[in-house]
DNA sequence: GACGCGTGGCG
DNA sequence: TCGCCAAGCGT
């Protein structure tokens, strides 16, 4: 719940104890607000009337991958797909090739899914409000709330891996932020968040900002970042954090991911179906190869087309 | 809540 | 070189 004041008197922005709590959260939103207009990268899902379908589009191809790798997929992707209904009406094969090498390409076998939810259930257009959204394939508490608040305006805080980020060690003095909680990372956004619904707004976008270019994992700018003379982390002389972690990333190579990325690769590259005999080559070890070719099938990626194997 | 799921760049 | 990291989601 909010309950806190905030948008009148900023005269006493204080902190002399520290880290924000609910009577500086006002101004730790401001700072970083007035950084980010003046910081913020220029990036084509903010510009002006860049639209819904583009903005829930951007946000699947963000998950989990670079802001640099998806520009360039992204332009592509609208210019031939510019509506749900587009995408929709072609194969969902079509989709998973069009992605390319961005990674996870489940999301693409989603967001066709999506873009056929949309066109038949919601008369094409992307839906408002969050339980609409997450009912869509591929979008989670992230990306539901980031298409209402972003492409609609919606006041709802927007929690990423960056936010909470920024909220460990802004607020809770602490270097990283363990493992994330929906329940909590939603509330203590919420604390951060203006009543006004575009302050809201640009306030979610800004700290994801602050969190992705001056509150980074390894290095971060403090120098640079507006909120460095309120932050606990630093008032508390940069701890090292010692909670709990996030299981570390398994090793690519010679992982299952690897064989099933080479075995779509096959399937993408081929405009007819390959043959088992061509998917042996791919990888020696059959257990694997099997195991990961299964994966796919039961994925939906891969298809069966007679002995043969084909992208749906 | 933990785990599996791609790919590439960077320190 | 190699481990870490990058706007998460579904099971």
């Amino acid at each position: 719940m909010t309950a806190e004041p905030s948008a009148v008197d900023d005269s006493a922005a204080d902190a002399s104890a520290g880290g924000p709590s609910a009577d500086n959260a006002g101004t730790v939103s401001r700072l970083i607000r007035a950084w980010f207009v003046e910081h913020g990268r220029d990036l084509p899902w903010r510009r002006d009337g860049f639209g819904a379908w583009g903005i829930l589009v951007s946000e699947i191809m963000l998950q989990q991958t670079p802001v640099a790798r998806v520009i360039p997929r992204l332009e592509q992707w609208l210019e031939r797909w510019p509506t749900p209904e587009a995408l929709a009406a072609a194969a969902p094969g079509d989709a998973v090739r069009a992605w390319e090498r961005l990674g996870y390409p489940r999301r693409a076998l989603n967001l066709h899914a999506a873009a056929t939810a949309i066109t038949h259930n919601h008369g094409g257009m992307v839906p408002e409000d969050v339980p609409s959204l997450l009912a869509l394939p591929g979008i989670g508490e992230y990306t539901a709330r980031a298409v209402a608040a972003f492409a609609y305006g919606h006041r709802h805080p927007v929690v990423d891996t960056n936010v909470r980020r920024v909220i460990a060690r802004v607020v809770l003095g602490q270097g990283e932020a363990g493992p994330p909680s929906t329940r909590r990372d939603l509330a203590a956004m919420e604390e951060l968040l203006p009543a006004d619904p575009t302050d809201a707004q640009s306030t979610n976008a800004a700290t994801m900002e602050l969190g992705a270019i001056v509150c980074t994992a390894r290095k971060p700018l403090c120098q640079e970042c507006p909120v460095r003379d309120l932050c606990q982390w630093r008032a508390d002389g940069y701890p090292v954090y010692e909670g709990k972690r996030p299981a570390p990333q398994k090793r690519f190579e010679g992982s299952d991911r690897q064989v099933r990325g080479l075995i779509l690769a096959e399937l993408r590259a081929s405009d007819v179906p390959v043959t088992p005999e061509e998917i042996v080559q791919v990888w020696p070890d059959s257990a694997q190869r099997e195991r990961a070719l299964d994966g796919l099938l039961r994925d939906g990626l891969v298809v069966l087309s007679g002995a043969d194997y084909e992208l749906p």
